[in-house]
DNA sequence: TCTGGGGTCCTAGGACCC
DNA sequence: TCTGGGGTCCTAGGACCC
């Protein structure tokens, strides 16, 4: 028995929903992300129309405008993408017991051994966009192919509505087909390197040793790269269980040099931070903080202390130590992150009660505060600082 | 045109220990 | 007085993805 993976990718997929949700959208340009006033913002979706235009994911809302004055520019809804990512994901679920969901708008299903129930896979993904289509109204891009690199590509050639199935043993030849930009996994400093060393197709990587590309790029990106090109997966979309980290960046319309105002949007940053560790219950004992300065260079410095994150006061006060370390107050700061990292499952740090400071006393304060949030999402528990007017 | 926010993984170098 | 080799942990930065 071959392994038959699907991947499914749903189309423009923020902007589909606007349009599902509101028809006198449908039919034209929707850009999902910043409005055109809003400084400092990008474009997160947009619609096909929107794309004819020139107007794609992560460029500078400006810069969308310009190109796109006619559009409808939207804030995101994320709690409502998500509620129509779970109905996706749901229909997806009735097809196999192994839906592995990479993100909220892509999933990888595992189709091996499912003929005898829903027939050869291939009907089986018309099947599912049938589904889906159906049921939300939405359309979804899929691959099928013997593994999940190549169906992910696959996946995305077919865009939008697409289907592509690469059939067992045409791998490679499918992966020299496609422009290097189609190359997942190499991004466009890769690329860049790439072309530098004279190769500027698949096939002229294809041509390279293993070692030659190792030399060039390391050992990891090395055989990446002489595996990727002959369609071989090397694990880049593993189910194993991963160092996790919870991370909360704000980017400012203007830049800060106020050290009080700094520490302030750490304080915010590190309530975010800290509650959601309580949310996933979950802890760590790295801390790490981010600096953009205004000529975008990013700068970070982290921690890595006896004992967990014990509550938001706590990081507040080691994400200012680091800060310390770092900060050049010359610069003019843009963004701002904090970040706990190496996490692990629980939050009860048993070594906690031995050095008490009133720690526990807090914890509990914080949890307590957790709880409410929990029941009445409007509520939202600040710190009297971080009403301060911002400038 | 002026560059979001949330993540994961890799590398290289240094500290430290045996 | 000069100097092994391996292993682990930590840090900073960078690439990539959605």
């Amino acid at each position: 028995m071959s392994n038959a993976f699907l991947h499914v990718d749903l189309d423009a997929f923020f902007a589909s929903v606007e349009q599902l949700d509101h028809p006198e959208y449908r039919g034209k340009p929707v850009i999902v992300g910043g409005l055109p006033g809003d400084r400092r913002s990008v474009v997160s979706t947009c619609s096909y129309e929107a794309r004819k235009y020139g107007v794609h994911s992560a460029m500078p809302t400006s810069k969308a405008f310009q190109l796109c004055p006619s559009g409808i520019f939207l804030h995101g809804r994320m709690k409502r993408y998500h509620e129509m990512s779970y109905k996706v994901m749901s229909i997806f679920r009735e097809f196999s017991p192994d839906v592995q969901q990479m993100s909220v708008d892509e999933a990888f299903i595992d189709l091996t051994g499912t003929e005898k129930l829903f027939g050869p896979p291939e009907n089986t993904a018309m099947l599912i966009k049938k589904r889906v289509r159906e049921e939300t109204g939405l359309t979804v891009s899929a691959g099928l192919a013997s593994n999940k690199y190549i169906a992910k590509i696959a996946s995305g050639i077919s865009k939008p509505d697409g289907f592509f199935h690469v059939k067992e043993g045409d791998e490679e030849a499918f992966m020299l087909s496609l422009p290097l930009d189609k190359l997942w996994g190499a991004g466009s400093k890769t690329r860049q390197r790439l072309n530098s060393y004279g190769y500027f197709t698949i096939a002229d990587i294809h041509k390279a040793s293993v070692t030659a590309l190792s030399s060039l790029f390391g050992n990891h990106t090395g055989e990446f790269l002489y595996n990727a090109v002959r369609g071989i997966d090397t694990e880049n979309f593993s189910t194993e269980a991963k160092s996790r980290s919870i991370s909360a960046e704000q980017t400012f319309p203007f830049d800060l040099t106020d050290l009080y105002i700094i520490e302030t949007e750490l304080l915010e940053l590190s309530y975010d931070v800290f509650f959601r560790l309580l949310k996933e219950n979950c802890n760590g004992k790295t801390v790490q903080v981010k600096i953009r300065y205004d000529d975008f260079s990013t700068v970070t410095v982290s921690g890595t202390y006896p004992r967990n994150v014990s509550t938001s006061d706590d990081l507040f006060e080691k994400a200012c130590a680091l800060l310390r370390k770092k900060h050049d107050a010359t610069r003019g700061i843009r963004l701002l992150g904090i970040a706990v990292q190496n996490l692990e499952d629980g939050i009860d740090d048993a070594q906690g009660e031995l050095f008490d400071f009133g720690e526990n006393k807090k914890k509990a304060v914080e949890k307590a505060l957790y709880s409410m949030q929990k029941k009445d999402s409007s509520l939202h528990v600040r710190k009297a600082r971080n009403f301060i007017k911002k400038p």
